[in-house]
DNA sequence: TAGATTGTTAATCGATTAACAATC
DNA sequence: TAGATTGTTAATCGATTAACAATC
């Protein structure tokens, strides 16, 4: 069955809301209740989920726990990805050190630079930065399936290039530049600004009808 | 006119590529290659245009010098944005230093933190971290618009409230719960594991296709 | 049983696309 | 003029929502 592609992005929104609901200590939720959280209406969170099989109790709602469960094997995280950030700049260092990557089950197992003077330099969590040059061989001998582009725009084709060429398999682009790379290459773009601009906008906006 | 949700974020990736476009020289770009670059259809550059104004010349094209002052009006881009960044961890420092954000008129003037032990430590472009006591004068002596929400979960909610409270008019979420503020205050979320989600989701359906 | 909530259908709503007259 | 490309209409496609029978 052909999945909406907003389905596939709320549903990481479901599972980090249930995670939450989960911590405070709730053991069932309705889809009236995780609609109400998440300000969408409750159909959608039944559509959504109906996609992928039947995990709730008519009269009951969800058992939390189970929702969540199911949630990461059709996420895809109910095991550990493997990443390596190109790029030791600000965003390739915040990206290596967020708690959340980890906690998501994501493990950046190293970062690689071009610039000869942060070779060496700590990363954090993923030891010294290490050359381009090593980029290959780490990749296929950890076997590491995504990549991450955290370098300047004129900088990122390249590095798409030698990811794929390396072996990975999904790309997480933070590069403000549409690469191109072969279609069986998953790519996600992910633009910082575009957020504080669609805010700009509605601010703008409200402005006007002031 | 009610403008369509997609279009607005479409507008910013529209800045960014012909940005990118002017860099190679280009003056004057059609929506068919527009469309090819972006990998969307050339009929819906053009009808997102045509929602703000009509700024092609027929059997040419559009200026890309021209085109690009237009988009900045119409995003809000055509003046500078005052900033604050609420958490001076891994993703605050990296957004407050990320030099896309500046290139794209938005201005961090300050960094806050809670944590005693990183008062006064240097946030880089925005000197050093201020306690979140200072945060209501700032905001206001500097008449700071956009608040930036860089704690863990469990503080987003509280950080919102003060921000909102200081008189910020929008605020970008990077924390990974959905925070309830009254409904003039424009929020755009940013979960930076989506979009990691997403991939490990598409790498999985892949998979199983093999 | 009575009340609640699911899973699913069908209707509605919104966004994308093809097509083409207008015009540079 | 001939060729190209816009701006816009109308058709299509896809996503959301309301409604309700099924059932816990």
């Amino acid at each position: 069955m052909k999945i909406p592609k907003p389905t596939v992005k709320r549903l990481a929104v479901y599972y980090r809301c249930l995670d939450n609901m989960l911590n405070e200590g709730k053991t069932y939720v309705s889809s009236k209740e995780l609609a109400e959280r998440l300000k969408i209406k409750s159909s959608q969170v039944r559509k959504d989920l109906s996609y992928f099989g039947e995990f709730g109790k008519r009269g009951v709602g969800y058992n939390v726990k189970n929702l969540i469960a199911e949630l990461k094997k059709i996420i895809g995280i109910d095991r550990r990805w493997r990443v390596v950030v190109v790029g030791a700049g600000n965003i390739g260092r915040a990206i290596t050190n967020y708690p959340g990557l980890y906690k998501n089950r994501f493990d950046v197992i190293a970062v690689f630079d071009s610039d000869p003077a942060k070779i060496g330099l700590s990363a954090g969590v993923a030891g010294p930065v290490k050359p381009m040059s090593d980029l290959k061989e780490v990749v296929s001998s950890k076997k590491v399936e995504i990549g991450v582009i955290a370098v300047p725009a004129e900088a990122a084709q390249d590095v798409a290039e030698q990811l794929v060429d390396a072996g990975v398999k999904g790309i997480v682009n933070f590069a403000p530049v549409t690469i191109d790379v072969s279609p069986e290459i998953v790519v996600e773009d992910v633009d910082i600004t575009v957020s504080f601009k669609t805010l700009a906008y509605h601010l703008r906006k409200y402005g006007k009808n002031r």
